[in-house]
DNA sequence: TTCCTATTTCGCTAATTAGCAAAATACAAA
DNA sequence: TTTGTATTTTGCTAATTAGCGAAATAGGAA
């Protein structure tokens, strides 16, 4: 789960992503949206692989990338649990008014 | 925003907000729940601090953070609808067996 | 004022990472 | 087999970053 927070982190790979949200591309076609040299993408390529965030596909020399949607919305899921967010506008969350500032120091 | 990712990148700054979710504290409170020298938690702060997502508030010599809900719930909802991902579970749909290319060849 | 506590800022080091060119790999066609 | 295309792997450099101890800053107490 760590590798996905890794993976979005980047700005290319959240173009990358967005660009697979439209249709599933083939690595070079990818690349033809950068002005990066070809191996970098595949670097990128490789870490949203690792968080499973892409799946390869491969037909004859070229490798067909596709977005796997249900990775990245358990991703988000997970994220939003974590934190506790509501996927609505949020009723007033109270936040505890009992800092106990000097503490237990 | 995209100090947003950056900050959420790191282990030990979601375990901080993860911490203020419950309730605001002192730098040096939160800073007992880490095995790191308060230096680095004061970076890590700092990071937090740049990406809006905690507020301090000085009272005196100590620094009350808390945690700033509705940044984050904006963030991921930002993130929610550049993916276009519904809040809602989705039908199952093929995961990744492989990160690797070849495959079971 | 001096002293103590809380926090940050300053250097610095080690680890990570994004970028590239060149080489290697894999596959299809001739 | 050789050739050509698509993609990854290798080896490297520059930039970033998390970590630390020491010093600096700020406020309250004596």
């Amino acid at each position: 789960m760590s590798e996905v927070y890794k993976a979005l982190a980047d700005p290319t790979r959240r173009r990358i992503l967005q660009l697979l949200r439209e249709r599933e591309m083939s690595a070079g076609e990818i690349a033809g949206h950068f002005d990066l040299a070809k191996p970098t993408l595949s670097g990128h390529f490789a870490v949203l692989r690792e968080a499973r965030l892409v799946s390869p596909e491969k037909t004859g020399t070229t490798i067909i990338y596709r977005l796997n949607v249900s990775v990245l919305e358990e991703a988000l899921m997970a994220l939003m649990d974590t934190f506790k967010v509501d996927p609505k506008p949020a009723a007033p969350q109270g936040v505890a008014e009992n800092p106990k500032l000097g503490g237990p120091s």
